[in-house]
DNA sequence: CGGTGAAGTCGTCACAGGGA
DNA sequence: TCCCTGTGACGACTTCACCG
């Protein structure tokens, strides 16, 4: 193995991919691929063992004055896997996008990490399992988020599906009129289940929500409202396209409604996104903490250690 | 106090990859 | 092959600090 510097522990791809881990295998050097790394300004290329070649970027370095050179410490953080081509034909922006599509997920790749490192925290598989414990009922689920389409329609979306809703019986209270149906089986206030329009789901209405008929006429209008509160969180219009249109803007109706949950969905996807990529930084960020310690406490080491040989010398 | 640039946030689009 | 999901890119918008 032959290494100009000590590069930072393998962070970006996934564990499979380091040549070692500096932080688990400090004895069992001989279990590490074969690199030869030449370093440029900013990446080194590095040649596995097996002939493929790939480069790798410095994410921490070390000062130039270290000592510390031990081979079971030393670890490279794997960039791309896309061999280098000698010419460099293909355009930088296309070879970014290329790398940058490659990658995978913040989650997959902090869940790779955490089980390398117990101190790294794992991205939940699915989000609002406590939500989900919720509810006992089989057909009752808690939707991620109710919305209302530019069609007027009223949807949740629960378990990576868009459900229409409607109220299957209505009760009247003084000129407005509650969506809220049924009790749910574990008692709780302002607690109410929203039964969909296929009747195939039930949903449970949290932070005690009750829906509220807010006009009358051709097209109900309702409110989403806290009991305590009274405030109007949303007005939402839970009428069915299909009860106000004639069949041939019905198709229309069907893609509008259908890119509409597609854009909401996607909406929903960019938020969770950028939430596990912040936290895959923050948690990059307190693993570089770690590796500086570690690296300031192995530095202090070596010196105690040159000063207790130096002594013994004389 | 208004103009301005940097940084952050959000929604949307495009696309790769995985599962059915 | 189709559909869905995750994610980078991009533009629009907001916030904030700085400056004249």
């Amino acid at each position: 193995v032959t290494m100009d510097s000590l590069v930072s522990s393998q962070l970006e791809s996934s564990l499979n991919d380091s040549v070692t881990d500096g932080e688990k295998d400090h004895g069992d050097a001989n279990s590490s691929p074969q690199v030869l790394l030449k370093t440029e300004s900013e990446a080194a290329v590095v040649q596995l063992s097996d002939g493929l070649t790939t480069s790798v970027q410095r994410l921490i370095q070390a000062p130039q004055t270290s000592v510390i050179q031990s081979p079971q410490v030393q670890t490279v953080q794997i960039v791309t896997v896309a061999e280098l081509e000698d010419g460099g034909s293909v355009a930088n922006t296309q070879k970014r996008r290329e790398f940058l599509s490659r990658r995978p997920s913040y989650r997959k790749i902090l869940n790779e990490l955490s089980s390398d490192s117990p101190a790294v925290p794992k991205i939940d598989e699915e989000k609002g399992e406590d939500e989900a414990a919720v509810s006992s009922s089989s057909t009752e689920s808690v939707p991620n988020s109710i919305y209302q389409t530019s069609s007027g329609q009223y949807i949740a979306i629960t378990q990576g599906r868009a459900i229409p809703l409607t109220s299957p019986a209505v009760e009247t209270l003084q000129g407005a009129q509650t969506l809220t149906v049924t009790g749910s089986p574990t008692p709780q206030t302002g607690a109410a289940i929203l039964q969909a329009a296929d009747s195939s789901h039930q949903f449970f209405l949290q932070g005690g929500q009750v829906l509220i008929q807010a006009a009358t006429g051709d097209i109900p209008a309702y409110q989403l409202r806290s009991p305590n509160s009274g405030l109007a969180q949303s007005i939402v219009m839970a009428a069915s396209p299909s009860s106000m249109q004639s069949p041939s803007s019905q198709h229309a109706e069907e893609i509008t409604r259908k890119r509409e949950v597609r854009l909401m969905k996607n909406r929903e996807a960019a938020r969770e996104c950028r939430r596990k990529k912040k936290e895959y930084v923050k948690c990059l960020e307190n693993r570089v903490a770690v590796l500086e310690n570690q690296n300031k406490t192995l530095i202090e080491e070596l010196k105690a250690l040159k000063d207790i040989y130096c002594h013994k010398a004389e």
